[in-house]
RNA sequence: GUCCCCUUCGUCUAGUGGCCUAGGACGCUGGCCUCUCACGCCGGAAACAGGGGUUCGACUCCCCUAGGGGACGCCA
């Protein structure tokens, strides 16, 4: 992680003021993030968490940050550690949180088991919930079954029938159950939004829901009423994305007698598609931004103008302009799209009116130029040189954004199809991105194993990688390339590859992934 | 498919019933500055999704239609 001082400097004056500030006008206003470590630190992740910050401190109050980790197979302590550095990066602050600590922790789910399974058995005890022994491949068939018959998929209420005594004797059987959360058949549920007002959602829309999984782990529903009770979190800024969960989060408050936080649902970032921002279609990694060379200041600012502008209507503002300035009421809902050409003229201004040449020069030696950073790929470049000037022209790659790519150039240097790159390219794509671990090693494993299952040479099926990597194929090690570029930034380049190739259409997409997973099988076969 | 949310230039947005001949910004484009380029400055093209109401008056309020998005998981 690429340290900021003067961010990190103005954020601490920040907490300065606004610690005095609430001495003076205390408020009892609490906001949160909770992200899911399972996967990149997301730019939603900071948008939302930004708008709560925000909030909380424009209210004197607290912005805490709670880690929802209850998805056993997907959570990772890695990924977590980049979602807390990655917000630091960019210069947002919690009060309260697993590295800092607070008086309602601990702020990691998976710390807080205990807690989970006795309020979902005191709805049991109240009649409002219910122990469910239904197996996913049996609600997967019924689901199946219901889409058939053109109906919406929904619990059915099976487990609901089950006599008392029945389930008693499959518990003390420890047969394997979940506990799910009785929902009105009818009638109609009105939740409040504070920038959209009443929604209405019939009650027979609404699922019944499972509250506690069969490991034991609540589900998100359950978690963040709880959680948010006890944390005493009074407002819930979150994407629209939740909207329609709502109505079980409001029964659920309802269930246990607790008083509701209010709801406040912001429009979602999308791609240039106008689709929720995804992966796929646009880069959403916070570190791709970070190691494409963006400012954090204005990654901030960026994230601010979507959905928010000032009432003065300026584009350039900093967190604690953002912070003196915000209201709420001024974001407007439509989706905004997050464009990053105009997120790129943004930083341009940020680099121009904000560095003097040695602020510049800092900010170069912290993202790139520095020798830790440059060390492992010398030895790679010294074997090439003759005079030292030779270094800047073969080593332009590693510190370029996207490259300059043309189609003619795959095609010159291979001698492969375009409908075989666009394959090669495209797999290897899923391969890197499935990728957990970022190493040479098992870089390279993959894409050796690939190659052999395509059964094309490694050199021919190398220099593709090579020209989406490096721009051409006499380079230094492609597998060293990509490590030093990092996941993000390779896998950019190999997407922005595909897309000069002239990009896979859906149809072809649908195809390829047919074939991809003819791979998997077959390598399996193989081993077996 | 069902339900929910949304809808101002290509994009981000201002607009909370008269100030709108709809403003700003990115991008595009013409020019100026200038050893080139960039920056900067000046100018241009570019939008209220459509139809009904309500009102003396609708971008603004209501309804319908259309379009877009989201949700429908032992993911969050």
């Amino acid at each position: 992680m690429m340290p900021n001082f003067s961010v990190r400097c103005w954020t601490q004056h920040m907490i300065g003021v606004t610690g005095t500030l609430t001495g003076i006008q205390m408020s009892n206003v609490r906001t949160r993030i909770a992200p899911s470590p399972t996967g990149d630190p997301h730019v939603g992740t900071a948008y939302i968490a930004l708008f709560n910050l925000c909030f909380a401190r424009q209210h004197g109050g607290r912005f805490v940050l709670r880690i929802e980790d209850t998805d056993q197979a997907r959570s990772t302590a890695e990924s977590e550690q980049a979602i807390l550095d990655s917000l630091k990066w960019l210069g947002l602050d919690w009060d309260e949180g697993p590295d800092v600590g607070g008086d309602f922790g601990p702020y990691r789910q998976s710390e807080r088991m205990g807690i989970y399974r006795q309020y979902a058995e005191q709805l049991v005890k109240e009649g409002h919930a219910f122990y469910c022994f239904a197996t996913p491949a049996e609600l997967d068939q019924m689901r199946q079954e219901q889409m058939a018959r053109g109906e919406t998929p929904k619990y059915d209420g099976r487990s609901l029938a089950l006599s008392y005594d029945e389930v008693q004797r499959r518990l003390e059987n420890m047969e394997p159950h979940v506990i799910r959360m009785k929902v009105p058949h009818q009638g109609v549920c009105e939740i409040s939004d504070m920038l959209r007002g009443n929604i209405q959602i019939d009650w027979a829309q609404v699922d019944m829901q499972i509250l506690l999984k069969a490991d034991g782990m609540p589900t998100y529903h359950l978690a963040n009423v709880v959680d948010d009770h006890l944390m005493e979190i009074t407002h819930v800024i979150r994407g629209e994305e939740w909207i329609n969960s709502a109505p079980k989060h409001q029964l659920l408050y309802q269930y246990f007698g607790w008083e509701m936080p209010t709801l406040c649902h912001l429009p979602l970032l999308r791609n240039p598609d106008k689709s929720k921002l995804s992966k796929r279609k646009n880069p959403t990694s916070i570190l791709y931004y970070q190691r494409m060379g963006y400012l954090p200041e204005a990654m901030l600012n960026y994230l601010g103008r979507m959905g928010w502008s000032m009432p003065d209507e300026r584009e350039k503002f900093s967190l604690y302009d953002m912070l003196s300035e915000f209201d709420i009421n001024r974001v407007s809902l439509g989706g905004p799209i997050f464009d990053t050409e105009k997120l790129r003229w943004l930083n341009g201004c940020w680099i121009r009116e904000e560095l003097d040449a040695d602020l510049f020069a800092q900010r170069l030696q912290n993202w790139a130029y520095n020798r830790e950073t440059l060390m492992p790929i010398l030895p790679h470049l010294q074997q090439r040189v003759e005079i030292l000037s030779d270094v800047a022209p073969i080593a332009s790659f590693l510190v370029s954004g996207m490259l300059d790519l043309s189609e003619d150039r795959f095609l010159r240097e291979s001698k492969l199809e375009k409908s075989e790159l666009l394959k090669l390219l495209q797999f290897a794509l899923w391969r890197l991105e499935a990728l957990r671990h970022w190493q040479r090693e098992l870089i390279f494993e993959e894409i050796k194993l690939l190659a052999t299952q395509l059964e094309v040479k490694l050199k021919d099926f190398l220099a593709p990688l090579f020209v989406a990597i490096a721009g051409t194929s006499a380079s230094i090690s492609v597998m060293d390339s990509m490590v030093f570029l990092g996941p993000d930034l390779s896998r950019a380049r190999i997407r922005h590859a595909i897309e000069v190739l002239g990009g896979v259409s859906k149809k072809q997409t649908k195809k390829l992934e047919k074939d991809y997973a003819q791979l998997g099988k077959a390598a399996q076969g193989k081993d077996a």
